[in-house]
DNA sequence: TACAGTTCTGACCATGCGGTCAAATTTTCG
DNA sequence: CGAAAATTTGACCGCATGGTCAGAACTGTA
């Protein structure tokens, strides 16, 4: 009998077919059930239900339900990448200001077409906490995600493009806004998400950029 | 006896002492359990326990649990009112600009300085449902916050102080930039409020007025 | 077909939850 | 003081939770 205490990551021998295929069903129903009821209203036995399946089966395809809760963060930031990836092959933006300009509308588009991916991600991220009540994903976990705001933020002040500002607060809030339109489209389905994003884009350029025109 | 069945709201004739206190009492050690232990975290046995008296004085004092968080939300809504009034007294701002400078000013040094406050209403209104697991407070009701905001925006707009934008999505995203200050808060206790409040201050007046000067 | 490995179920467990209540305690006041 | 009212406790209830497990069902293969 193989070990039902597989953790994701380290590869024991290949996954069959039909647990590959089974672990990503648990993993869409897992991720509609917390977009739908929250964090507090995603149980296993609630996952199972949806899924149509037996609540032991979660418990022998994932190591807890903690483990299956990572799992949704992971998988979703998988699509993201790709998302990313594949709009990125246009090519290089050119200055600091493009970067920001594709930044921004990169992850807006994916919010746009992912809200309850994005939504139930936020959920996970906002709430599981280990055994100790601290939060798994915490400042110092999406301080990560500032990295690469930062360095566009830190090349357009070394070109003379940006004005001069702490480019962690100047992070800090683009992601802000990022994940509140998580909310809007989750809470406004019918949300314009490109006369959004383009105010989103007008708004920060403004305020990275100085005042007098170079 | 007296029920135990009082809605906050409604005056029933007026409450004792004791009651008065203990309600207090109970609100303030459940603000802190919730901004330790999170959403999940807090439980009636812990924040009994926490406060040093037995589970079935809370539902003496509460109508169940939904009542308890929501008199939290109530009263840091209440301090946080009491606070912004007091500062301003100085007298009314004179230009848009100015207005949206107090705004954040003022929020931010709230926040500041009743960070777990915050952070428990935060937790609160991001994570309580009701018996239909929708979101007691949703889309509709944080829109309510935007009121003041768009209101500056607008007069900023009709002076011609503030260049044109959408007055919803500015609203939206300062108020994300607000809230996010909490989590840096409770993050990282060390940091340089005033420092943060001038960079937050700086993005939103560069992002709101032309370019060109007029 | 027979057998070994796997996938899956459904019953079960201990725990903690929100909530209730009779009784004990304390306070109020005539 | 003494009775009535307000306050408080601690035991208890039904329920949902995450997790476990023996065994049934399925699958591939020799």
């Amino acid at each position: 009998m193989r070990s039902n205490f597989r953790t994701s990551g380290q590869s024991d021998d290949e996954p069959t077919i039909t647990e590959a295929a089974r672990r990503a069903q648990i993993l869409q129903h897992a991720i509609d059930v917390v977009a739908d009821l929250g964090y507090a209203g995603a149980s296993l036995n609630r996952i199972a239900e949806h899924a149509g399946i037996s609540k032991g089966l979660i418990s022998y395809h994932f190591a807890g339900k903690s483990d299956l809760l990572k799992a949704i963060v992971q998988e979703v930031y998988r699509r993201g990448i790709g998302f990313l990836y594949e709009r990125a092959e246009a090519g290089e933006p050119a200055t600091a200001g493009a970067a920001l300009k594709s930044y921004l509308e990169g992850h807006l588009a994916f919010i746009g077409s992912h809200a309850r991916e994005v939504g139930a991600v936020v959920e996970v991220v906002r709430n599981l906490r280990d055994a100790e009540g601290r939060l798994v994903y915490n400042n110092a976990w999406d301080a990560e995600s500032y990295g690469e705001l930062m360095r566009i933020f830190e090349a357009g002040q070394a070109s003379g493009e940006f004005r001069e500002f702490d480019p962690r607060v100047m992070a800090i809030s683009v992601r802000r806004v990022i994940d509140g339109f998580t909310f809007q489209v989750m809470g406004f389905p019918d949300i314009d998400v490109a006369a959004f994003t383009a105010e989103v884009v007008a708004l920060f350029d403004h305020a990275t950029t100085p005042r007098e025109r170079s």
